[in-house]
Formats: C-alpha cells, structure tokens, sequence
DNA sequence: CGTGTTTGACCGGCGC
DNA sequence: GCGCCGGTCAAACACG
C-alpha cells in the first residue's frame, strides 16, 4: 500500500507537468488531488498527535496525583507498619498492580522493587520525589554470559551478587557519570528464561546518552523520510508540520517519564510473545497502552 | 598509569 | 539477638 502510494508520487514528481495528461486525467487534476489527500493526512496526522499528546499530559497530571497520594501516605504510615507492610506487598506485588491503576506508570512493572527499596532504606527519601524505576527486557543468546545491556549511556559495575530467588547472578552498575548522575541499573537473567536479560533501571539521566541509542519507540528521525523524501512533498507547510511533528517527537523521546513508561510497554509486548506468564504479571496501565 | 572489572567483606533492613 | 538477604564498598587485578 506504501509502495502503491510512494511510487505514485515519484511518478507525478517525475513524469508529471502542468500541460500533460496522465490516462486522460489533466496533471493539474491530479496534482490537486494529490494535494487534498496530503492535506487530509496532514490533518490525521495532527489529530493523532494532539490525541497522543493529551493523553501523555492527562497522564503526567495522573502520575503527579498519585505520587502526592503516595507521598502523603507514607508520612502518614509509621515505620511500625513496614515490616508487616512490606511482606504483604512483595507477595501481592502484580495483584496490587492490577488493583491499582495508578502507580504503575512511572513505577512501571516494578512496583516491588520500588516498595522494597523505599522500605528498606527509609533514610532515603529521594525515592517520594522521583521514583522513576523502570525495567527493560532485552533479548540475548542464552549461551552468552554476560550481564551487558547496550542503551546508550555508559555504566560502571560495581557489583555482583547471587540472589535467592535467581541461580544467574544479578550485577550492579552505577552511570559512569556518578555522582553527578543517580541513575543505577541491574541486570539479571530471567529464571523462567535464561535469554531474556532483565535491566532495572533506577533514577533519571541528568545528562545525554554518549553511546549509540538504543531505538526504543520513536526515534528522533522519525517524521522525515530520509529515503523517500518524495513522500514528504507537498509543499512548504507538509514540510515544516513535519518537522514540528520531529520536534515534538523528539521532545516526547526525550523526557524520561515518557520514555521510561514507552520501555515498560515496549518489554511488556515483548514479554507477550515470549514469556506470556512473565506478561501476566507485568501490568501496563491502559494509559501506557495507548501510546503504542 | 589510568580506567574499569572482579570478588570477598561489610553493612543495614527484615523476619523469627 | 541472630541469621538471612540484598546492596555496596574497596582492594586486587586486568587491560589498553
């Protein structure tokens, strides 16, 4: 269908002038109609977005909310209440999740982690400000060893530990931009599936990957066909509503709530068809959902 | 020699 | 208080 309509528009673009006639239709004709179909696109493509938009402003405005809730009553709750607290959760971890549709968007699929964490360190209250933990699922040979998930910023390891619940063991990584930068990651194999690596991310970048990207979602070159620049002609305005488009695009790419929630939906599809009973228990909220 | 990794020791939270 | 466990530290080591 791509190809139909592409190769349609070389042709006009080559072929066609002003005084010709294609099968007896005038190019002038032609060209209008051209014009109104990319008009219409336009206007889809403009309605698509400022959908996308609102629904990631509706959910930013959500995820605020929640989190003053969250904050608000964890001030309350004493730490009396933990321990008892803390083992109902981590049991009822995807239960809560599917309870709850709240705190899974910036919380992501690891709401347990959070919660451990969070209870586990109540010194630490940086976690009530920005929680963002997210994880990613990346595919590997189950023959390789290693425990290194490529996305683009650059990690020192730390340490390395054999957890209880996992015969692989699980490494440690700070960003090597530590400690001006908070983030930290964990990488574990899955014990239902040995290939699949699991990359806990904690923590926001406060500062550009250095590396090659990692292409989760949209890129930044999205927008523009750099191949078929024909099938973004149309005029001046086609051209620049699709660099607003690249813009935007690029400013949704680059704010990390919305990215970190695009990675958890992303690994949640992934998991889909892969590791459905891993997918049972990973939650993405309808919000996330309708991004992709 | 500087940088990054490895790995045993250590620390603190949690459950009993 | 004790033991378990996850997370972190830091000395030793490897590598370019």
């Amino acid at each position: 269908m791509e190809t139909t309509w592409e190769n349609k528009t070389t042709l006009l673009n080559l072929n066609a002038s002003p005084s010709q006639h294609v099968d007896g239709v005038p190019a002038e004709v032609m060209l209008m109609e051209e014009l109104h179909r990319l008009r219409s696109e336009k206007k889809m493509l403009t309605e698509k977005l400022t959908r996308v938009t609102e629904s990631f402003n509706s959910l930013q405005k959500h995820l605020n909310q929640v989190l003053k809730n969250t904050n608000s009553q964890l001030d309350l709750s004493t730490v009396v209440q933990s321990r008892k607290r803390k083992a109902h959760e981590t049991n009822n971890c995807s239960i809560a999740n599917n309870d709850n549709n709240t705190f899974n968007f910036s919380g992501s699929s690891d709401c347990c982690t959070s919660t451990e964490d969070s209870f586990k360190r109540p010194k630490d209250h940086s976690f009530l400000i920005s929680p963002k933990v997210s994880k990613v699922f990346v595919r590997t040979q189950a023959s390789d060893p290693s425990l290194f998930v490529s996305d683009g910023y650059q990690w020192r390891k730390y340490g390395q530990k054999v957890t209880r619940d996992n015969p692989s063991p699980r490494a440690y990584f700070r960003c090597s931009f530590a400690p001006s930068c908070p983030v930290k990651k964990k990488v574990q194999r899955s014990a239902e599936d040995p290939t699949l690596l699991v990359a806990t991310y904690e923590g926001v970048h406060n500062h550009i990957a250095r590396g090659t990207q990692v292409s989760v979602g949209l890129t930044q070159s999205e927008g523009i066909d750099p191949i078929h620049p024909a099938k973004s002609s149309g005029g001046l305005n086609v051209i620049s509503d699709q660099l607003l488009l690249q813009k935007m695009a690029s400013s949704l790419t680059r704010d990390p709530t919305f990215t970190s929630a695009l990675a958890t939906a992303i690994s949640g599809r992934i998991l889909e068809h892969t590791v459905p009973e891993l997918a049972n228990n990973l939650y993405i909220s309808d919000h996330v959902q309708s991004y992709m």
